[in-house]
DNA sequence: CTCCTTTGTCTTTTT
DNA sequence: GACAAAGGAG
């Protein structure tokens, strides 16, 4: 037998040799299901002559995809390019941009992402006329993405909300939404599922085109599917049957987006003669962590019973650092790493997970004062940011005119003298006859509708129209130049010479440099498809394996990941379990916070860091809170007591509640036993804090490295600090934004 | 029409 | 405390 299958356990093998047939897999965390999903696809296509193009790999995230793609392809020694690898939402691009002429729209569609949602709906409020102080749009977004998520239509909401008053406004909005969205010719993250389905519903000869095709099957993070996903798939499955899922209901951590932990119980109704494979050893965590892990998930009611076990050692006792507040926290975490620096481990075996974003400030400015390089995984979007948007929606644009949210948002910048007014004119046109907005500019320019205003809306529809020009003769990347070039928009950045515009030029460099890969990677690359690739990607950064850095990470998405060393960050009643769970009545929410926390848990290999502030600023408050309940489940021997703090007993009673037991005094809190940028910004009340440099010093900086100190000017509010670094050469910076160290 | 100030909202989590 | 949206002055 082939190695790579028999290096397996006895279930993971039967696991990969059971192709045939309906198989569900309950994998717990750490058991290898990873590697049975991929040892699973080499072994069709190598043992058993299953063609690539046969198989249809479904996981959670784009990351997830390329290295599964990685790992297949390294497996069966060649290109499995013919194999879709890929998330639900990129599968169901791809058939949509073959055949969603079918259901009514252009293939050349665009997606709308949650701000352009909102920019919609804020529109159908306003037309509407709902005060969306009242009615937020956030929350008809969460109505019309719950509905979707269960396939409920408009027209079937609508007529299931007949006498509800609340019901009644959402089906309004979410009637208007779709016809805008259709007029948009765009869909939104939840339609590419729905209007796939929709496709194959009302094409059975398109569906089974599919179905011949994909004869083989699988689906990583079953446990995170919605219902919308799960018809999906399981229409394809339906004539042939070869379907794996692999999921385990303990890691179930997106019930908020519409996850149903019901598929894991409906596959075997749907799929009647479904086999089911358990995988229960674990191969990734010592007992301890193991034991920590399974004392916590078990206080869970709704679960299916399972013993993870495994043959590691007992490992490191955990450790628990219980903290004065978030700056003491984060320097006890670079601490330890420089501890574990010291004993061998690289950066890039530690991980810091957080339970919210914002708490990565703390940590990443702790990081950056001891000079540790660290990457903050996933936050704030890098297509989120606006010069990104901006140039997205300029090239959208030129793409599909009729995307009026994309035209809306860049026809006034850079700021050409189009504002409120002349956009109401337009929008007036476009309302009447019934077209879009960009369709309205030319209409009214060439009759002669705008008045004032005309002169610049023809000025911008030539632009536009030169640009189109120039996409058909010109590459991708020579088109963003032109973009940039034309609409001055780099010019104005340039201009404003800040360091926030130097960033943001550096931003969109980094996307003409991703638009440049794409155009080497892709077999025939276009305008539409590399929007879409940039629409479906969560974060720029592709784990580059090559350097050494901290991981900076939420727990969410972590999920999936393993490292050495595994720092939990604010382990508090509050924040993790955050209130609104600790509140909710309902109490699965509260389960699913739990889940949350078995995740973090086991994605530790050897060594697990908890940690807890006993005080935290939280929306510019300051919140006072015990240990997290989640902590308290672990079985006090497992855990160290921790020597550095006095507060922390290791008896059981005392370690109960966490909180001081005095009062502490103010300057007992605020008591700073590190130097603390964030805290110094706080009470120096708007007074620039005193630099440690001065003119001649040899500085440090996080990105561009060592140099020289030239100039230091007094700029009011903050210095301005010129330096001539070794291998960037010289650049200015305020001193704040630069964060520089003296060396 | 644009710039500046003030006000209000937000913190779960992601495709 | 941070940021976007709304409102007011120029």
């Amino acid at each position: 037998m082939e190695a790579y299958i028999e290096i397996l356990n006895n279930m993971q093998k039967e696991a990969v040799l059971c192709t045939e047939g309906p198989l569900l897999i309950l994998a717990g965390a750490g058991s290898g299901k990873t590697r049975v999903i991929t040892n699973r696809i080499a072994y069709l296509i190598k043992e058993k002559g299953v063609s690539p193009k046969s198989i249809l790999a479904i996981t959670f995230t784009n990351k997830a995809a390329a290295e599964m793609r990685e790992r297949v392809e390294g497996l069966v020694g060649m290109d499995a390019g013919g194999a879709w690898i890929s998330t639900f939402h990129s599968a169901c691009v791809r058939i949509l941009r073959m055949y969603s002429h079918l259901i009514g729209y252009d293939n050349n569609f665009t997606i709308y992402d949650t701000d352009d949602q909102k920019t919609v709906i804020k529109n159908i409020c306003k037309k509407f006329e709902i005060d969306t102080k009242r009615f937020k749009e956030k929350w008809f977004m969460g109505q019309i993405s719950s509905a979707k998520d269960e396939l409920i239509s408009e027209g079937q909401f609508e007529l299931d909300a007949s006498g509800d008053f609340y019901l009644e406004k959402v089906a309004r909005v979410y009637t208007e939404y779709q016809k805008e969205l259709k007029r948009n010719n765009a869909f939104d993250f939840d339609d590419l599922i729905v209007k796939t389905v929709e496709l194959f519903k009302q094409h059975p000869d398109i569906l089974e085109r599919f179905q011949e095709r994909f004869r083989y099957i699988s689906v990583d993070e079953y446990q995170d599917t919605n219902t919308a996903q799960f018809v999906f798939v399981s229409l394809i499955a339906k004539k042939y049957q070869n379907i794996c899922v692999v999921g385990d209901d303990d890691q179930s951590i997106y019930k908020f987006r519409g996850a149903n932990i019901g598929n894991i119980l409906n596959f075997e109704k749907v799929f009647p003669k479904a086999k089911v494979i358990r995988l229960e050893q674990n191969y990734r965590s010592t007992q301890n962590i193991l034991d920590a892990a399974n004392n916590v998930i078990k206080n869970n009611k709704n679960r299916k019973a399972k013993k993870l076990w495994t043959e590691n050692d007992a490992g490191a006792m955990i450790k628990l650092f219980h903290v004065e507040n978030s700056y003491v926290e984060a320097d006890r975490v670079v601490s330890q790493i420089k501890e574990f620096v010291d004993e061998g481990y690289k950066l890039n075996d530690c991980a810091c997970l957080y339970r919210t974003n914002a708490q990565s400030r703390a940590l990443e400015e702790a990081f950056l004062r001891a000079n540790i390089p660290y990457k903050i995984v996933g936050g704030v979007n890098f297509y989120q940011r606006k010069e990104i948007k901006d140039v997205l929606a300029y090239l959208k644009t030129i793409d599909n005119a009729r995307d009026d949210v994309a035209v809306r948002r860049i026809i006034n910048v850079p700021k050409r003298g189009l504002g409120a007014a002349a956009v109401n004119a337009v929008q007036r046109v476009a309302d009447d006859r019934e077209i879009n907005f960009f369709a309205a500019i030319d209409d009214g320019v060439n009759e002669g509708l705008f008045g004032k205003p005309g002169e610049k809306l023809r000025e911008f529809r030539n632009m536009i129209e030169d640009l189109k020009e120039s996409a058909s003769q010109i590459s991708l990347h020579e088109l963003m130049d032109e973009v940039l070039e034309k609409t001055g928009y780099l010019k104005e950045l340039e201009a404003e010479n800040t360091v926030e515009a130097q960033t943001r030029i550096e931003n969109i460099d980094e996307l003409i440099n991703k638009a440049v890969s794409y155009e080497d990677s892709a077999d025939d690359p276009s305008l539409s498809g590399f929007l879409e690739e940039v629409s479906l990607i969560a974060d720029i950064d592709s784990w580059s394996a090559d350097s050494d850095y901290v991981s900076l990470i939420t727990v969410h998405s972590a999920k999936g990941l393993e490292f050495t060393n595994v720092f939990l960050c604010g382990m508090e009643d509050g924040l993790f379990p955050m209130n609104a769970a600790i509140c909710s009545e309902d109490e699965t929410d509260l389960e699913e916070e739990r889940r949350l926390a078995y995740v973090a848990i086991t994605r530790a290999k050897k060594n697990l860091i908890i940690t807890a502030s006993r005080m935290r600023m939280v929306r510019g408050e300051t919140m006072v809170s015990i240990i997290s309940r989640f902590v308290r489940e672990i079985p006090v021997d497992l855990i160290e007591p921790d020597r550095e703090n006095i507060y922390v007993a290791s008896k059981p009673s005392e370690y109960n509640g966490g909180l001081p037991s005095k009062r502490a005094s103010k300057e007992e809190f605020f008591r700073k036993p590190y130097a603390s940028s964030a805290a110094e910004k706080k009470f120096s009340s708007g007074e620039k804090a005193a630099l440690e440099y001065k003119e001649g010093d040899r500085v440090a900086h996080m990105k561009f490295g060592e140099g020289i100190v030239a100039k230091i000017v007094d700029g009011g509010r903050d210095y301005e600090v010129t330096v001539d670094f070794d291998d960037v050469g010289t650049k200015k910076m305020f001193a704040s934004f630069a964060k520089l160290k003296k060396v």
